[in-house]
DNA sequence: TGCCCCCTGCAG
DNA sequence: CTGCAGGGGGCA
């Protein structure tokens, strides 16, 4: 579901919450969503290992690497959470009702908590209560040590953030060079590559850059390197702006849906009009992902 | 470098 | 019923 700018937008939404609760009970609902280390929970043993590692501890810090949550505990431990293609992580305050102003906003967008998807709840010390719920059960949450985790998968191999210094025209321009033969969307895709892009950004950044996804990477000029590099950029910072894409899954750390889905230009749109030129967008599968470009925008040579 | 898999649920 | 879905790991 998420990608890197859903990602940031819940992570901005729970760090001021979550940091210096404690955390007072954990339930989990479904035992293979919690890891222990490296080591799946298969049972109530493992499961139990899990709840006795995160109950009692305290929360220091909340932050995102790529599309890895990283919640950092008392005592030397952090607990990484991925939401693959459907997780959620909703606060609810004490008060039952998320913590935006002017209504019920949780109720409203995703209904009654814990809902049939919820894989883990955490009970906090001011009384608000954390829900992983997560429809399509890839998603997991796991207890790591904090003093190794630049050393674990996938964080050690994770590439540079788009949104930083780090992430350069030459960052690109390397990447093209190692993998002539990949395609352009498939480099994208790749976290080691650059951390955070998913489907949704890597379509709307390449159409941005007017370079057909399947093109391969040793085929780009400069000029398409420097203008995707600026689309990535773009793209990123604007769905931030609108607080995420919600096609179907995705909301904030307060249940509440994002509008980037109305900004998009392509993803999802086959069969409708090109913004720019009018011609109709059109779908193919590059990498098994559904890929959505403008055949007169994004010629294929 | 391509499948295939993990799952549930929605639209057509 | 089939196809498809913001991810990514494993396997030939």
């Amino acid at each position: 579901m998420p990608e890197l700018p859903e990602v940031e937008t819940i992570v901005r939404g729970l760090e001021p919450v979550l940091v210096g609760q404690r955390v007072e009970e954990v339930k989990v609902l479904l035992a293979k969503t919690v890891w222990v280390d490296a080591v799946r929970a298969t049972g109530m043993v493992d499961t139990g290992n899990f709840i006795s590692l995160v109950k009692g501890k305290t929360i220091s810090s909340v932050s995102r690497r790529a599309k890895m949550i990283i919640v950092g505990l008392s005592d030397d431990t952090s607990l990484l959470v991925h939401l693959k293609m459907t997780g959620q992580l909703i606060y609810v305050a004490a008060d039952g009702q998320g913590r935006v102003a002017g209504g019920h906003p949780t109720q409203d967008m995703v209904g009654e908590l814990p809902s049939k998807s919820t894989r883990v709840i955490l009970r906090l010390s001011d009384g608000g209560v954390l829900y992983f719920n997560d429809q399509r059960q890839f998603g997991y949450m796991k207890i790591v040590t904090t003093s190794s985790l630049t050393e674990l998968e996938p964080l050690r191999s994770y590439g540079p953030e788009p949104l930083s210094d780090e992430f350069t025209v030459e960052v690109l321009r390397m990447a093209c060079q190692r993998r002539k033969k990949i395609k352009i969307k498939q480099l994208l895709l790749d976290q080691t590559v650059i951390a955070g892009i998913g489907n949704i950004y890597a379509d709307e950044s390449l159409f941005g850059a007017k370079i057909y996804p399947g093109r391969s990477a040793g085929s780009l000029t400069e000029q398409e390197m420097v203008a995707l590099h600026r689309e990535i950029v773009a793209v990123l910072k604007l769905s931030l702006s609108h607080g995420g894409t919600s096609s179907e899954h995705y909301v904030n750390a307060d249940g509440i849906k994002g509008n980037m889905q109305d900004y998009l230009l392509v993803y999802r749109r086959a069969g409708e009009v090109c913004p720019v030129c009018g011609s109709e967008i059109e779908r193919t599968v590059i990498g098994g992902r559904g890929t959505h470009y403008c055949p007169h925008c994004q010629p294929v040579s």
